[in-house]
DNA sequence: GATATTTGATATGGTCCATAACAATTATCA
DNA sequence: TGATAATTGTTATGGACCATATCAAATATC
């Protein structure tokens, strides 16, 4: 038995246990989602993960991730904010968020300057380098990304989705 | 210095390099989103980690995650298929389906047996109990999860999620 | 019957997420 | 004031999840 206790660490049956011959599907047909498609999370989940997909493509040029772009994004809003108070609006954990920084600062997007008033926090500035990225990546966002969930969804669903999704964000 | 190249290796400017004073924001109000709200994908993660949350609590007596929970409801929806074909309708790299049965089968919720047509692959059914705990599952997330789903957004506008969202993960 | 493909599995590495701990600094308050 | 507590950025660490290469056994292909 080990110690830690992985889910690939979990006792699994001896090849001898499981010789019992069972008659598989007949069909290959596509195999039934059932009450799956029914789960708002599931199709949440998927949605998630093609929609940042298609938002790394877009942006691809200026190779920046959705969480780097949040983090540009909220800088350009908020200036003179430290670390902590970025990341805990990104619902980002403090040690977490020192690579993160580490990556855009060795990239010359942000900067991390000492506050005048307490010496222990960080304030995180935009570079000029950063604020020239981030309007390029803004717009290649809106004019490929979000165009294309517009046409997909429709622009009056689009904009029910993005009210309903904060929604579940916030009172969730 | 260390060889991997993580994000967390890139270089970091040196203490003194950062010694420039700058005042910090003045007031302590909450920080501004900005065009982060109008971002579908950030809301879209932020709902999608709060419904997994509250999934995990309301099934949280029957120890399943929404993944396990999937599997679970696939195979009862999908008699005789194999380890493969289970996997790929959910979006699971085979290797990493191998630890996932092997929790559920642990537990005596599924098992493993040899197809009678083809002695490479694995025809995966459900046990009694894995029957059991679905079925109670079942009902957890039908009377708590997705009622207090329906409750937050409205019927109607549940449905129309659910139809945007399958659209999204299908066609996007 | 030689070769290619498929299946389950292992090993491995990357990324993300969470917690504990630490030094430096600041706040609290007796 | 000075002792103690709290905060900030950071490091270390471990777990969960995801992706790729590779393997032996079994099957398919030709």
């Amino acid at each position: 038995m080990t110690v830690s206790k992985t889910a690939a660490d979990t006792a699994r049956p001896s090849r001898a246990s499981r010789k019992d011959l069972v008659e598989p599907a007949a069909d290959d047909s596509v195999l039934q989602l059932g009450e799956l498609a029914g789960l708002l999370g599931y199709s949440l989940k998927r949605a998630q993960l093609k929609v940042f997909e298609d938002f790394l493509r877009c942006v691809a040029p200026l190779q920046l991730t959705p969480a780097q772009f949040s983090v540009l994004l909220l800088l350009d809003k908020n200036p003179g904010r430290n670390q902590t108070e970025i990341a805990n609006t990104l619902g980002i954990l403090r040690p977490n968020f020192v690579a993160m920084l580490d990556a855009l600062e060795s990239r010359d997007l942000c900067s991390r300057m000492r506050s005048a008033n307490d010496r222990r926090s960080h304030i995180v500035v935009l570079t000029e380098k950063g604020r020239a990225v981030l309007a390029r990546a803004k717009k290649f966002v809106a004019n490929k990304h979000e165009a294309r969930l517009i046409e997909v969804l429709g622009p009056e669903h689009h904009a029910l989705m993005l009210e309903m999704l904060a929604k579940l964000a916030r009172e969730f």
